[in-house]
DNA sequence: GACCAGGCACATC
DNA sequence: GATGTGCATGGT
C-alpha cells in the first residue's frame, strides 16, 4: 500500500484510539444541523453555540420560524456568530429554496439523491462545497467526505497533499484512499477538526499531538 | 491589540 | 484559474 494511504488509514486508527468515536454533528434535528452547519462558517463554534441557543429562546428553530420571522429579528439572535447579516441571508435564502423545491419539508429534501442534492445545495446563495457536503453528510447521512482549513494543513504537514491543493483535490485525496462509509467520514472530519484545534494551527503545536509518530516517515 | 475561528461571494486581472 | 477583499463576533 502506497504510504499516503497508509498514513491516512493509520492516523484514523490513532486519532479514534486516543478520542473515541466523537459523534459529530452537535446538532438535534437536521434542520438545527443545516443552520449550524451555515453559523459556523469562518467561525468559532462556541460563537455558534450562543447563536443556536438564542434561536430556540425565539422559537427561530423551525422552517415556519426561520420563514415567517422578519430580517432583523434573525440578526439579532445570530449576532454573535459573526457576519449576521450574510448569515441571516442565507438561512433565509435556505428557507426559500426548501420551501420552493420540497414544499418547506426537510425530510423530503432528504430524501432526494446525493448528487442532485449536492447540485441543488451549491446554487443557493451562501452555500459553498464544504457546507453542501457538511449538510450531505451530517443532516442527511450520506457519504460525503468534508474539507476544511484543519483538513488542508494537516494534509499538508503530513505530506499527503501540496499546500495549494483545491478543495476538490483533498475531498478525491480521502475518498480514494478510504472505504466510503458513513460513519467514518463523520468521524474522520470531527478527528480532523480535533487534531486541528488542539495541534496542527497556522503555529503547529506538533508536540504531543498523537499524530506526531506519523511525521517523517 | 493583533490574531484566529469547522467559508463564501464577488471583483479584477 | 488564481488572487484579493468584505463580511463581524468573541476568545486567546
Amino acid at each position: 500500500m502506497p504510504r499516503t494511504q497508509r498514513q491516512i488509514q493509520e492516523a484514523y486508527r490513532i486519532l479514534r484510539a486516543h478520542n473515541g468515536h466523537l459523534r459529530w454533528w452537535p446538532g438535534r434535528t437536521p434542520l438545527e444541523i443545516i443552520v449550524g452547519a451555515i453559523l459556523t462558517q469562518n467561525t468559532a463554534w462556541t460563537n455558534v453555540e450562543t447563536a443556536i441557543r438564542s434561536m430556540r429562546a425565539a422559537h427561530l428553530l423551525s422552517v415556519k420560524g426561520l420563514r415567517e420571522t422578519p430580517m432583523d429579528h434573525l440578526e439579532r439572535a445570530i449576532r454573535s456568530s459573526g457576519y449576521f447579516r450574510q448569515k441571516a441571508k442565507k438561512l433565509k435564502c435556505f428557507i426559500g429554496f426548501l420551501d420552493e423545491a420540497y414544499g418547506g419539508s426537510v425530510k423530503r429534501m432528504a430524501g432526494a439523491p446525493a448528487a442532485r442534492l449536492r447540485e441543488e445545495l451549491l446554487s443557493i446563495w451562501g452555500i459553498g462545497p464544504e457546507t453542501a457536503d457538511s449538510i450531505l453528510l451530517y443532516a442527511f447521512g450520506y457519504p460525503a467526505f468534508v474539507v476544511d482549513a484543519y483538513t488542508a494543513r494537516v494534509a499538508a504537514r503530513h505530506g499527503w497533499a501540496s499546500e495549494k491543493a483545491s478543495y476538490a483535490d483533498l475531498q478525491n485525496l480521502f475518498t480514494s484512499m478510504l472505504p466510503h462509509d458513513v460513519d467514518l467520514y463523520n468521524d474522520y472530519h470531527a478527528q480532523i477538526v480535533w487534531v486541528g484545534k488542539h495541534h496542527c494551527r497556522a503555529r503547529p503545536r506538533c508536540d504531543g499531538c498523537p499524530l506526531e509518530p506519523l511525521l517523517g516517515r
